[in-house]
DNA sequence: GCGCTCCGTGCT
DNA sequence: GCACGGAGCGCT
């Protein structure tokens, strides 16, 4: 008798245990884990997926029921993905259900797309019977033909049924005619790109030093560490990956290249398709179900070798998998805020133990997470601090705009930031201006002295809400709204209102004839919107490159010679614990963007906190500097990832009930910690506090000790199982953030 | 998640 | 004595 262990498709704590089932005769070496099987579940007849195989179990007999049917066109998972799944579900305390559905996606059933292209026989007679169909009046036929003709090309059957308002019957008739021929392709759904291959570029002698450490890392026994690569902007990084994943397929094995969903860009997957040509392939969000399908068929099938693509990407079911590596590995789109709450880079390192694959995490402004990780020797460092091909680091400035507005400038622009800019637009040499909305929304700060009100519990400023009252959103303090600075005295306080639109038509005043390219949300909305941008703005069609956040990240403009940043201590006032990392990150990338062609760069930084470390590290790239004060902060406050964090996350259509509901779990930690070890801080609003009509609420707990904090995780759960009046409200957990 | 059973309530 | 409904049980 064979057995199957099967977890039930039905995300629900009560039946996240595996079940037994028996393997029918005929079904017996078909059935393994990962499989998605049809099973009977009281009266119904549901889905579940195999986690394992037994050939007895100590359940009775007669309540074993046999599966109905393997779910077909389905490929069987590696069963080294379904331990990664469990290992997940524990971990992230999710449900292992959940967990599966993330690393095995759900596979729809995709049909195969027929494409149907249609195309003029010949031009010539199409012209003569367009005429012959006009004085007969056959206004059908003719439109299909002026199209036809119009376009020049072949057009999908879809398309020009739809532009020319025609059933199908006057396709067919014109077919009949001999005018129209259809073309009838399967369409095959693997992105393929102009697959042409160069030879490998030459590496510095920094970056063949750093190829042959971590080489040496990994060749001995035991498997060796995770690597931390951390090389300063511009450092060439990526062609260290490539280096090291060229290994990984000398030696008959795989890669993943995880890429923050935003540098996912044509110019990042060209580097890497010049190098490996059609065995690599990528995935991101704009790719359909059935295109990510085959995409994940194609890497089973050992097809493709190398899969690039976003945190997602890092379950693609390679046989041999060799190498992870997580590139910008500092970046928040690697944790996932949906259930499993996971983090790419431990969920990396440990499907790497799993397979006996290596992890390589490269930043240039490494997480304070990972660096005191490599710190603590549990990974290895390897750093690389010059920039390829000699290109200097930028000249930084930084312009104090308290200063400024004492001089009398209330303009956003400083006046060394103006003169520089006419300098560079003298030059024809380019800017990237970039406003830091980080932290922007709500926060209330003095224009005169760069005052910001804050909590007076939490060193973390308050927002204003729409009833005008001042909310912090760490604790939940509130006060009345100021309308009076209580520093300075200064009626200058309110609201930052800048937006890339103003700054925009005050550089169209300043600078006359300026050509602005403008890449915020709105700009970029569409399909392809940031493509487009950044394609212009690097054939030179603009002068200035503004934008928020999404500029900083990863472009190289060979002629930018000057990066302004315009509110540099912003993201400062961001209600969270990592601000100031978000600050440095955010800066560093940005000064980054300067001369990384053969002009030397410089960026200026407008600030109104010019002596904070994050503002001064940042703006000099001194990435050791700002670890060592962020690291003795944190270490001071017991923040992670010195001390550990619980963040318990609750969300519901009913806001005082979720209020309420908060408050009882924040009393109840009172409870089960009579002590009072565990901090507890809130419940206050989430940075955005409402979503799709659910408020959303935060709570967070504290403590040194990790073991106390899972402790009080599984106590709060087990309270919300047991009390009704949790039933409309959702609480989930985060650990570590 | 959901159907089934069990038990309390209330009506005839 | 029985119909109804809500709570809780357990599913392999």
């Amino acid at each position: 008798m064979q057995y199957a262990e099967v977890i039930v498709d039905i995300a629900s704590d009560k039946l996240d245990k595996p079940f037994t089932y028996l393997v029918p005769e005929e079904l017996r070496g078909q059935v393994k884990p990962g499989c998605r099987v049809k099973i009977p579940f009281r009266s119904r007849t549901i889905m579940g997926y195999v986690v394992g195989l037994a050939e007895r179990t100590d359940l009775a007999p007669e309540i074993i029921r046999p599966i109905e049917g393997l779910v077909t066109g389905e490929e069987t998972a590696d069963s080294r993905l379904v331990a990664l799944a469990a290992w997940m579900a524990r971990t992230y305390g999710s449900t292992t259900i959940r967990a599966l559905k993330t690393v095995l996606p759900v596979r729809k059933k995709v049909k195969s797309v027929e494409k149907r292209q249609v195309f003029l026989r010949d031009r010539q007679e199409a012209e003569a019977y367009a005429a012959f169909c006009q004085k007969r009046h056959y206004a059908a036929k003719e439109r299909v033909l002026r199209f036809l003709l119009d376009q020049g090309e072949a057009v999908d059957e879809g398309v020009l049924k739809k532009e020319t308002n025609v059933p199908l019957s006057v396709l067919t008739s014109l077919k009949k005619e001999g005018m129209i021929g259809i073309d009838v392709s399967e369409e095959y759904r693997r992105v393929v790109w102009n697959a042409k291959k160069y030879p490998p570029e030459e590496l510095s002698e920094e970056q063949e030093r750093a190829v042959e450490t971590i080489r040496g890392e990994w060749s001995g026994t035991g498997g060796g560490r995770p690597v931390l690569l951390e090389g300063v902007t511009g450092s060439g990084k990526t062609l260290v990956y490539m280096e090291l994943i060229a290994d990984a397929l000398a030696r008959g094995q795989q890669a993943i290249v995880l890429i923050p969903e935003i540098a996912l860009t044509y110019q990042t997957v060209l580097r890497f398709v010049a190098r490996f040509g059609d065995r690599v392939s990528f995935l991101h969000s704009r790719l359909s179900e059935g295109e990510k399908y085959d995409q994940m068929r194609a890497a089973r099938a050992g097809d493709i070798s190398i899969m690039v693509g976003p945190r997602s990407a890092l379950f693609t079911p390679f046989p041999h998998l060799g190498l992870i590596i997580i590139d910008e590995e500092h970046e928040t789109s690697y944790h996932s805020e949906q259930m499993p709450r996971y983090y790419a880079q431990e969920t990396a390192i440990e499907r790497a133990s799993l397979e006996d694959a290596h992890v390589l995490l490269g930043s240039a402004t490494p997480s304070v997470r990972s660096m005191r990780k490599a710190r603590l020797g549990v990974y290895l460092l390897v750093k690389m601090a010059h920039r390829y091909a000699d290109a200097r680091l930028p000249e930084t400035e930084i312009v104090d705009m308290k200063a400024e507005m004492k001089k009398g400038n209330r303009s956003i622009l400083s006046d060394r930031l103006k003169e520089e800019i006419g300098d560079r637009l003298a030059k024809r040499e380019q800017i990237l201006l970039f406003l830091n909305r980080r932290g922007y929304t709500g926060c209330v700060t003095c224009r005169s002295c760069g005052k910001v009100i804050k909590c007076p519990h939490c060193d973390v400023s308050l927002v204003r809400h729409r009833d005008g009252r001042l909310i912090c959103h760490y604790c939940g303090f509130e006060m009345d709204d100021v309308d009076v600075c209580p520093d300075c005295g200064s009626r200058e306080i309110g609201g930052l209102t800048v937006g890339t639109e103003q700054v925009e038509d005050l550089l169209k005043k300043e600078f006359p004839g300026v050509r602005v390219l403008r890449m915020d949300a709105d700009t970029t909305r569409g399909k392809g919107g940031h493509e487009r941008i950044v394609k212009s703005f690097a054939a030179g069609e603009a002068d200035i490159l503004l934008g928020t956040q999404m500029i900083v990240k990863g472009h190289d403009f060979h002629n930018v010679t000057l990066v302004g940043v315009l509110l540099a201590d912003l993201s400062l006032n961001e209600a969270d614990y990592r601000s100031g990392e978000r600050t440095y990150q955010l800066l560093a990338q940005a000064v980054g963007r300067a001369g990384r062609g053969a002009k030397p760069g410089c960026a200026i930084i407008q600030t109104y906190r010019p002596d904070n470390y994050a503002v001064l590290f940042g703006a000099r790239q001194n990435y050791t500097s700002f670890y060592e004060a962020e690291i003795s902060f944190r270490n001071v406050l017991g923040y992670p990832p010195v001390g550990s964090m619980l963040a318990v996350l609750g969300s519901s259509e009913d806001e005082k009930l979720l209020k309420t509901g908060m408050q009882y779990l924040k009393k109840y930690v009172g409870r089960i910690d009579p002590k009072g070890t565990l901090h507890a801080i809130g419940p206050a609003p989430q940075s955005v506090g409402k979503v799709k009509d659910r408020y959303r609420m935060v709570m967070y707990l504290s403590h040194t000790d990790e073991k106390q904090l899972i402790l009080a995780r599984e106590y709060l759960e087990k309270y919300i199982s047991v009390n009704p009046g949790y039933a409309h409200i959702t609480i989930e957990f985060d650990q570590n953030l």
